[in-house]
DNA sequence: AATTTGTCTTTTGTATACAAAAAACAAGAA
DNA sequence: TTCTTGTTTTTTGTATACAAAAGACAAATT
């Protein structure tokens, strides 16, 4: 019966987490030191420990001897954390085709159950197996330094904002394409389908950019 | 004429990253902060800072209250690290491929031209210019989140502590296709063959594993 | 001799203080 | 009115102090 013990700066880095992703601060923002120590009733130190931790998953910025930003996510860096996602997951979902486990096949296949033939998909439930799965794959992989890229899922997940970019009677076939290659053993394909999953949604984000822009 | 000022924490990071590189702790070593600190003549909070970005890049691992430890690269992670690497260069060579200017491309075909049609090459210059060659394939791309992953070019360059891994003789004209391929504007070729160099290491890599094992 | 308990020392996490740098504001000059 | 300079305030970077936790060592128990 193990007790777990956190750091203070754990825990702030934690709820600093959740409001950034909450959008509690604004794109740009300043994250005043003093302040944010005294609105959480800590010294500047685990203050500093959490900022640092954050700033490694690209979620604030420090300029140096300015202080820290709430990270601005431009459309470039959106594509580009896309990018690296559609490279880091392929190899994911092959390296999971080659050392999953029955448990956890049926594990991956629960998660999209709720959703095949329904007329109506609650689109709130549905998102939630969509980063299930994805963060499943990465997990399954057991690659250890893929666990490093906390950063493009912070990235990539602004796009949930607006609800999916794709909708789930496109990308549930392609989600269970995928399951099924990982199923069939097949890890190259695995890996390709996984791709193009990206690839398609890196092209509506490209378009609705270009809709912005004229 | 713009002054250049780091912070004491930046160059504490710098001066241990080199010596970690260096091979002057011991894989494991745990880095006691109250030494490290009197040893560079500062106070425990810039070494502190600068521990968290070792940290990030994996060059030291902390346990919660109880220190920094150098990080031991065992032959699992070393094989995840560059299976990332596959990954991420692989896209490096297709967006550079898309994006590079005639001059750049002249600076990348000047990387290996010492090397062409030698007799007998300089492995140390050619380690040097394998190195280079990486790296610029990473900026050139252009994305911004690739510069974040650090963490996979301080593992796998662990590799380059025996030598080479693969000789010039078969390395060489791998790089020379891909500056070919890049030079056609060929951006799938390009990131096959990158990747496809890559692999090749990888599986060497697991032979020696495996021979070390038996 | 091996194990457990208690005590002391060392190290880590956090708070506080101080110095340096940056930002904000006010006053003076053009 | 705008720009420049000087002063004050605020913020950040670093050093120091203190508390809590972990490690090392010694003594007691089995």
């Amino acid at each position: 019966m193990e007790i777990i013990h956190t750091d203070l700066s754990f825990e702030v880095y934690k709820r600093l987490k959740t409001m950034i992703l909450a959008n509690e601060f604004e794109p740009g923002e300043k994250l005043v030191q003093e302040q944010i120590a005294a609105m959480f009733g800590v010294s500047r130190m685990p203050l500093h420990k959490a900022f640092q931790m954050l700033e490694n998953e690209m979620l604030v910025e420090n300029l140096p001897r300015r202080g820290f930003y709430v990270t601005e996510i431009d459309n470039a860096k959106l594509l580009d954390a896309f990018e690296c996602r559609e490279a880091l997951e392929g190899i994911a979902a092959r390296r999971t085709t080659q050392v999953i486990t029955e448990k956890e096949l049926d594990d991956l296949k629960s998660l999209f159950k709720p959703f095949i033939s329904k007329i109506k998909i609650d689109i709130k439930k549905y998102i939630e197996a969509d980063q299930a799965f994805h963060n499943s794959i990465l997990q399954l992989s057991g690659n250890q330094i893929l666990q490093k890229f906390e950063v493009v899922k912070n990235i990539t997940s602004q796009t949930y904002r607006g609800g999916l970019i794709r909708q789930p009677e496109e990308t549930l076939p392609e989600h269970l394409a995928i399951i099924d290659a990982i199923s069939k053993g097949d890890a190259q394909l695995a890996e390709q389908l996984m791709r193009e999953h990206s690839v398609k949604t890196q092209e509506l984000i490209r378009e609705q950019i270009n809709k912005e822009k004229t």
